[in-house]
RNA sequence: GCGCCAGUGGCGGAAUGGUAGACGCGCUGGUCUUAGGAACCAGUGGGCAACCGUGGGGGUUCGAGUCCCUCCUGGCGCACCA
């Protein structure tokens, strides 16, 4: 059987129209997907929508018009783009999230993650957005900002749906070691994101109480350095020894505070126990103590931590060093022998741990504990335009989750979306049910899931997207993992740390084969476009700025125009390239000659007007080639030919394309300037098919007219023989630097060529009286002269 | 602060430790054409030359853009993670 290849690029959300990013996205995948179609392997190259989400709400509250008829009109107006530009796309597996036919498996999904206790429920301290009126995944909050609004995001305290990644930390970081196509940088930010920590877990005991206070550290070494703890604002015993406005005051006090460079705290008037000195040791609230990490509670060592010796410093706490430094170094945050410490001393750091962390077991006060930095994934969101999650509540606050016999959970169509908050929950009619069940009164649960659940899984779904049930096991299990998967950094953490944990979910859950979801990922850089400002500061499109003396000018008014930066597209800066406009005036292979030409596809492309020319003229000079009469070819054509087809084929493979134009370049230079015209040749048969993945349009009119097919061949296979050169300047260097080269025949004879060399003038005017030591000679590679 | 990546002509960028600057843009000169967002030819790192040249400085090597150390600059990511 032919092998599978399933290449994909991230499908994109239908905001209205296509850009110039996606169009180098797909252009990517389909280059890549028509490539291996040549070659015989059975592709699966698939395009969907991921419909779900906010901006819909807010375009049809904007333009009074009902999310699900803005979404799938512009579904409908996106899918015409790309198809003007003839992807090679398997549509009949298109889908959309927001179709029912979509988000009603997601249902069972949930279900079935519920069942596995992958899904659960509970009250959280939540991000919750103002704007937005809806709660944040934590990675969708950058420095306390909403990723989209922008607006200070609130902690607010709300009954939430969660997956428990968390679960499958390990994992998901262990397994980042297996993908080796992956990019380094993307993994860099998972393993971050994750934020594996090894340390232990220890219990203070609370003076004169029989209470304990657990704390996270990853240095337990240096216990006997311990001279306060420090606990964060919301920990449960700031709450049991302070009244409500106490820690209101505080709360405020602390957010006037940058903690970045003030260390503040409130003493809560208790102590610890110290675990193995007699003596005790205060217990502070302390602004620098994060309440989502570890326990929420830190024991202090101000001799060997940066925060805790500003702490002490200020609060005019013991600094007590524990490991070997200069006093002068303090804090000393390095690894060192252990000091000041009898049960540790002269121990070096690992040994300390260890020996420290066994006798704290042994006394039944601490352990070994990893800790990570990431979180359950927050799953509900206070909208309506998203997948209903599948559960009931009754009257007493108890919920059930709803068993797959009564899915689906439509998202009812008329709704009002005028009002403040969730749609859902002020629609009584769809809210308000009788549970099948019990046959009492319930309501529906009208918060909808996060929308990067519908991107966890599409690209299961694709393989069977009409199917009855989410997926067929042994489909999964034989096209599985995408092979290429193609689209931009910024998901890097967000959708491809979910998809992985769903994938691995699902695995477990079904006894699926898979255990990641992507092969190999691709990321592709964006691309940007020179900017305009008036002195006004206001932008100017590119195409209204002329260039005279240097300096540029706005058309119209000849009023002086400032050059800004090449900056990412955007409609802000007025700097954003139609695609449509782009096809209609130089047509699908110029276009995509353009997006991959200029700069390595995950880098950067600056968009220019020479740019896209110059891809238009190639494409019109590959016409004109193939117009010409064909004439005689000899060897050497067909070795220059061959060389063309394995340095082409090398280059897709590794998403070099941008080599790939300078190998098309390459080849019809050599070509004209020798004046061979391949033509309706054999060998220009092969080359139109070489040349297919990247100009589809032309090789598809040009294989038409010479040819009369409508079909290629496979993609040729190299004849090695051929690409053997035979004849080589080989360069003759003299310590190392060239002096030389001489033409000569591989397998050359050394003292032949060597006596030859020596004949030169120009090695004989370097040499002259010298004295040759050595002679380094890789044969057919280089020669080395050194002298005295 | 920590981590990752990068620094090569006027510009975008090529170079399994072995002829640095492939290929393209731009530029210079020329040819052709009624016309062309066209095409063709020649040239194009610096220097008159010997030579010098891949951010700076060291090192390894017969040989370094490439490997090692160090510093500088830029981009991206993370950022009180105990």
């Amino acid at each position: 059987m032919a092998n599978k290849n399933y290449i994909l690029e991230m499908f994109p959300y239908p905001s209205g129209n296509i850009h110039m990013g996606h169009v180098r996205n797909y252009v990517i995948g389909d280059i890549c997907a028509r490539y291996h179609k040549l070659k015989g392997d059975e592709v699966i190259h698939p395009m969907g929508w991921d419909a779900f989400g906010l901006p819909a709400e807010n375009a049809a509250i904007q333009f009074n018009t009902h999310p699900q008829d803005w979404t799938l009109n512009n579904i409908k107006n996106m899918k015409s783009q790309l198809q003007k530009l003839e992807l090679d796309l398997d549509w009949d597996k298109e889908l959309a999230t927001c179709n029912k036919n979509y988000y009603r498996y997601q249902q069972e999904l949930f279900i079935d993650l519920y069942k596995a206790g992958l899904a659960y429920k509970k009250d959280a301290l939540v991000n919750w957005d103002p704007v937005d009126q809806t709660v944040l995944a934590n990675e969708q909050v950058i420095d306390g900002k909403g990723w989209r609004t922008g607006a200070q995001i609130e902690m607010k305290t709300l009954s939430q749906w969660f997956f428990k990644i968390t679960d499958y930390a390990e994992e998901l970081l262990d397994g980042l070691d297996k993908l080796e196509l992956w990019p380094e940088k993307v993994k860099t930010m998972q393993r971050n994101w994750i934020g594996k920590s090894t340390g232990a877990e220890i219990k203070f005991k609370i003076s004169d109480k029989d209470e304990f206070l657990n704390i996270f550290t990853t240095r337990p070494d240096t216990i006997y350095g311990a001279t306060f703890i420090a606990v964060s604002i919301n920990h449960p015993i700031v709450k049991k020894n302070l009244g409500k406005t106490r820690i209101q005051d505080i709360k405020k006090n602390f957010e006037t505070v940058d903690t970045e460079k003030n260390k503040v705290g409130v003493s809560l008037e208790i102590n610890c126990d110290h675990p193995i000195l007699e003596k005790k040791i205060p217990v502070y609230i302390a602004n620098f103590v994060l309440d989502n990490y570890g326990e929420g509670a830190i024991f202090g060592c101000p001799a060997h931590d940066e925060r805790d010796y500003e702490f002490a410093t200020k609060y005019s706490l013991p600094i007590i060093k524990v490991i070997k430094c200069s006093d002068d170094d303090l804090p000393f945050t390095e690894k060192g022998t252990l000091i000041n410490s009898p049960m540790l001393d002269g121990l070096d750091q690992n040994e300390a741990i260890e020996k420290i962390v066994n006798f704290f077991k042994g006394k039944g006060i601490g352990k070994e504990k990893i800790n990570y930095k990431i979180r359950d994934w927050g799953v509900s969101r206070q909208r309506y335009w998203g997948c209903p999650i599948p559960v009931i509540y009754y009257e007493d606050g108890s919920y059930r989750v709803l068993d797959k016999s009564e899915l689906p959970v439509l998202l009812p169509y008329d709704v009002n979306l005028q009002g403040k908050g969730n749609a859902l929950l002020n629609l009584k009619s769809w809210r308000e049910v009788v549970c099948s069940k019990t046959k009492k009164r319930a309501y529906r649960e009208t918060d909808t899931l996060d929308t990067f659940v519908d991107s966890s899984w599409y690209y299961i779904r694709f393989l069977n997207n009409t199917l009855d049930k989410p997926f067929d096991k042994n489909q999964v299990d034989q096209f599985l993992p995408v092979d290429k998967y193609i689209g931009g950094i910024e998901h890097a953490i967000l959708h491809l740390l979910y998809s992985r944990f769903f994938m691995k979910a699902l695995r477990d859950i079904y006894k699926l084969k898979v255990d990641e979801p992507f092969n190999q990922l691709f990321t592709q850089g964006m691309i940007t476009h020179r900017t305009y400002k008036t002195k006004n500061n206001e932008w100017i499109m590119p195409k209204e700025v002329i260039s005279r003396d240097g300096k540029f000018l706005r058309e119209k008014t000849k009023e002086i125009i400032e050059e800004g930066p090449s900056e990412k597209m955007s409609k802000s800066k007025k700097n954003v390239i139609e695609p449509d406009e782009i096809l209609d005036n130089y047509g699908i292979d110029a276009t995509r000659i353009f997006v991959i030409s200029d700069s390595p596809p995950d880098r950067e492309l600056e968009w220019t007007d020479e740019g896209i020319q110059t891809s238009k003229n190639l494409v019109r000079r590959i016409d004109r080639h193939f117009s010409q009469k064909k004439t005689n070819i000899n060897i050497s054509n067909e070795k220059k030919v061959e060389k063309f087809i394995y340095d082409i084929e090398k280059n897709i493979l590794n998403f070099s394309l941008n080599k790939c134009v300078a190998d098309i370049y390459t080849l019809f230079n050599y070509l004209e300037k020798e004046n061979v015209y391949l033509s309706n040749s054999e060998l220009g048969k092969k080359v139109l098919v070489c040349l297919f993945p990247i100009l589809p349009k032309l090789t598809k009119s040009i294989n038409n007219k010479l040819f009369n097919s409508n079909n290629f061949d496979r993609w040729p296979k190299i004849r090695k023989e051929l690409l053997v050169e035979n004849e080589i300047n080989l360069p003759v260097q003299i310590h190392g630097k060239l002096v030389t080269t001489i033409k000569t025949e591989k397998g050359y004879d050394e003292t032949d060529i060597l006596n030859s060399i020596y004949q030169l003038d120009k090695i004989k005017f370097k040499i002259k009286e010298k004295k040759i030591i050595k002679v380094i000679h890789v044969q057919d590679k280089i020669i080395n002269i050194i002298t005295d």
